[in-house]
DNA sequence: CTGTTAGCGCCTTCAT
DNA sequence: ATGAAGGCGCTAACAG
């Protein structure tokens, strides 16, 4: 492998000259730069990453650290953040949290030990407390998910309240009363969000939240079935569910529909996220988008303009959730 | 940020002493091994990645090239990939390539430049060629989902004819005589290789293939329902459509019903890759199984013995698709 | 505009 | 078992 050495020889110049049109950064005559790439050329010289990184105390790489790879969520998010770091030439290194704490802060460490410029963070388990902190330090950190009073500014988050308020709002404007709800875990953040938005909806309607038709869900698939079916052995009367994630009304219907119920002809569901596959059950799923993939994206770019000095956009923190209506809401008969 | 000397100052040692117990590869006598862990301890030392690198010609990091980021395929790979090596405490960057020759060159460029130790691949567009010369170059690479001749160490892959074989067969034993086929772009190995499959499980029940009843799709939903379409307009019968994928299997569901044919009361349906979301579609979609998940472990285990001599285990190339029989392929009546 | 010269932090023979 | 010393390849002052 050549060397930035191989090149000055081969273009009889000296390594401060070849390292400056390696970076573009310093006046060098369009005679000697052309020697010089050509010199580059021959050789096929690529500068060595690390070398590059020791001296000047950059990595050109940025940690990005999820809850989990998998799953319909966070690949979007992944795809956008890969795309726009890497049109400027930065890498992107990965991990995963795994939902609990521990293993999330041994991701952080995991990354800031590689010396990454800047962390994307999409944690949920770690506490607020720690964030700040984190922020403290000399790696630039943003965080996508999550709203943190006193570091807003690295934040990058959804209103999930509107977003909840928009779901029971549909579903009230189609005439139902009796609406259960299908929540996710109560300990983060963004699912007690959700549920404030849910009962300003109700308030709004003159109706009162009820606590009964109330389940906590784990956001999987599974839960949604559980859940519909606790809720119906109830016995008490609704029209509608509304749940906090597109999986658990994924899992919802096909509890419903085992049975006998017939959605929404009987009952309707309301999804949340919009991930890919809710368009493709039957009924498709109504549901409300959550941006993640331009989320996503702006952490990127906030990543760029704060970090490497390039992008000069406004970036905006909040994103706005929308309504999606598809087929699983019905007006009630 | 604390360097290695200062922990030999602190420790009174010699640096060499310092590295050795950070590497653990050199005899240090217990009493001094503990002083050092003491310093380090106290300064809150962490190896420099970069310098590391350079000295050591390693990066300790792995590169991992996938076609797209996002759908439902790779999520499950990547998760894997990431556990495994970060568990041996190695990086992984990740770059994706599109789907076109020239983003896939691209990537690959890309983390190599990067300094990578190794590469895990699952690239679609490229050549055998280029894949051929790629291992000749000095940094390994392991192949995810792609059998190349020359280089078949390399590879690890699934039994894509036998998975196109099950499939049918198994739609054959439901008594079904007029089979449609939704394929995949033809320009890939793997879904000529299904095709095979699909071709010998009809061969050997004495049926012929009728080339009428079969549509190349885009491996996308809406593709799945545009051959659906297709298949029905043209008037010739048949009972059930066995596609290459989960995603043109929903689209193709969703194509039939649109129609009010039922599934699979009218028309028996297969999938292919078994990804999250068709056990929740209704119907249940029966499916081959990918098993993405363990090939993407493999080809970490395969990086940890070969290039950073952990993990002894023998490592197998050929991964073996199942049957997974749920609600979409009815008896025929 | 170009060259010289220190390091960046660590690994690794080679001695001792 | 430990220490000394020479790079690894590149960047960034500082001169000129």
């Amino acid at each position: 492998m050549a060397t930035i050495y191989d090149v000055s020889v081969m273009a009889g110049v000296s390594l401060a000259t070849v390292s400056r049109v390696v970076n573009n950064n310093a006046k060098v005559s369009e005679k000697t730069r052309r020697k010089v790439l050509e010199a580059m050329e021959k050789l096929d010289y690529r500068p060595n990453a690390s070398a590059r990184s020791l001296a000047s105390n950059r990595s050109d790489s940025v940690g990005v650290l999820v809850s989990q790879l998998d799953g319909p969520y966070y690949g979007t998010m992944m795809a956008e953040i890969e795309n726009a770091l890497r049109e400027a030439g930065k890498h992107v290194i990965i991990a995963a949290g795994g939902g609990n704490e521990a293993r999330e802060r041994e991701g952080v460490e995991f990354l800031l030990n590689r010396g990454c410029d800047a962390l994307i963070l999409d944690v949920e388990s770690v506490t607020d407390q720690y964030l700040v902190e984190l922020c403290q330090g000399s790696t630039p950190i943003v965080l996508i998910n999550r709203y943190v009073t006193g570091i807003a500014d690295r934040c990058i988050y959804l209103d999930n309240e509107l977003g909840g308020y928009l779901s029971t709002r549909y579903v009230l404007e189609h005439g139902h009363r009796e609406i259960a709800y299908i929540s996710g875990p109560l300990y983060k953040l963004d699912v007690r969000q959700r549920i404030e938005g849910h009962k300003k909806a109700l308030k709004e309607a003159g109706l009162p939240f009820d606590p009964t038709l109330f389940f906590e869900g784990d956001f999987h698939e599974e839960s949604g079935r559980i859940g519909m079916n606790q809720l119906l052995d109830l016995g008490r009367p609704f029209t509608a569910v509304v749940c906090a994630n597109d999986g658990m009304a994924s899992g919802a219907i096909a509890g419903a529909m085992a049975r006998q119920l017939r959605v929404p002809d009987d009952l309707s569901v309301m999804g949340y996220d919009n991930v890919r596959f809710p368009q493709y059950t039957t009924p498709k799923l109504s549901t409300i988008s959550n941006p993640i993939h331009q989320m996503g994206k702006m952490a990127a770019r906030w990543v760029l303009k704060h970090v490497y000095q390039k992008e000069q956009v406004e970036l905006a923190g909040e994103f706005v959730p929308e309504l999606i209506a598809r087929d699983s809401v019905a007006t009630r008969s």
